[in-house]
DNA sequence: AAAGATAGTAAGTAATTACTATCTTATCCG
DNA sequence: CGGATAAGATAGTAATTACTTACTATCTTT
């Protein structure tokens, strides 16, 4: 556990304190991780955090770029292993809800961003990430389209909403029962309604 | 305006509180709503609240109560109308995407409670709702079934995770741009994809 | 019009929040 | 080995939170 030691290299602390805000964002309310809890949990004083990072939001600015270059790496390279698009979407939603099963605290953090009204640097930051996983779903729709898996009729941008509503659905599941491995149980019937909804009918 | 006027019956200043919790939501931060923000809203001072309600989690179990009354009934007469379950189940989405047009706070302050990690009253309300939705939209799936407009194939609650996920991501991508109106826009074709994945193929 | 009930006010409470100034200790390098 | 530097501790800050208490204005009823 290096979780627990002291004295570490400034880069290593936000490395650590950024883990530690998606911990606690599995356990308890997100809007409720206060700097005190993320200090108690790295067992440090609270004003150690702030040695390592200029205010709260920096912390959460800070989260927001490691799920945003984790996810997206992870799904990158689940794509390109696969041939054919409806294949790749398919890889691309196991992926994410893999990752979101290891890091139940991940979609909780997001929308709590969101929710935000003020135009904050990691509401921002989230902003962009579903915007550019967005852009990369509607790509491969439309490849979809050309090689014939992908119906022509369907709308690009109502198919990229769903997707992601797909997943925000198996994750308010999780909520509801309070069981995150639900989502990874229910993810494959949902995705196959899903697939049914997109599919070019033979 | 009932809103700014002094010295209501307790009932219907509890009403009164009600609406405005929810309008409160539709620009702010759910999780921001303070006692004093409602008071203000209101025009009475902040202690004025606690005549009317014990504590805060009594606001928002009063809110929770108001949606799951209102929306059922509203879906309730709405489906009473149809003659199919297929059209039964549109009719479900469209009057449920009109209801959080109306009062885009709704979905935000819902989704807020089912983050808090204890059980709270509002919480527990939260889950009931989501429950009888459920079950009345499967019911609906199972109608679908027998009369042969919906795949048997289906697994129902697979198809009424997926529903409630579709509202999610248009209630996600509303948050996304800003703009609530963009999810009257776009609820009919994301639904036409949903109904695609469970209808029967002819 | 008096009396009792109800709704709201003013001014507090302790607890908690993000953040800071100052002091101490561990680590690393010549 | 010894001094510089970086990481953490300690003990604060003002602001904000939900909630309370003691008082007052207003409405209703007889």
């Amino acid at each position: 556990m290096v979780r627990s030691s002291k004295n570490m290299p400034a880069e290593q602390r936000r490395e650590v304190t950024v883990r530690t805000v998606i911990e606690l964002a599995g356990e308890q309310n997100p809007s409720e991780i206060t700097t005190a809890a993320i200090a108690r949990r790295m067992g440090l004083t609270q004003g150690a955090i702030f040695r390592h990072f200029p205010n709260k939001d920096a912390i959460l600015l800070a989260v927001m770029e490691w799920v945003a270059q984790r996810l997206m790496s992870r799904i990158e390279r689940a794509i390109q292993v696969e041939s054919s698009p409806l294949a790749a979407i398919e890889a691309m939603f196991m992926t994410h809800v893999d990752f979101i099963t290891r890091h139940p605290g991940i979609p909780r953090i997001l929308f709590g961003e969101l929710q935000r009204s003020e135009e904050t640097s990691p509401k921002q930051m989230v902003q962009k990430l579903i915007h550019s996983y967005g852009e990369r779903l509607e790509g491969l729709l439309e490849r979809g389209k050309v090689c014939g898996e992908i119906d022509e009729n369907i709308d690009n941008r109502a198919a990229a909403t769903l997707f992601i509503g797909t997943i925000q659905g198996l994750v308010m599941q999780a909520l509801l029962v309070g069981d995150i491995n639900r989502i990874r149980r229910d993810a494959p019937e949902v995705f196959a309604i899903y697939q049914r909804g997109i599919r070019r009918r033979s």
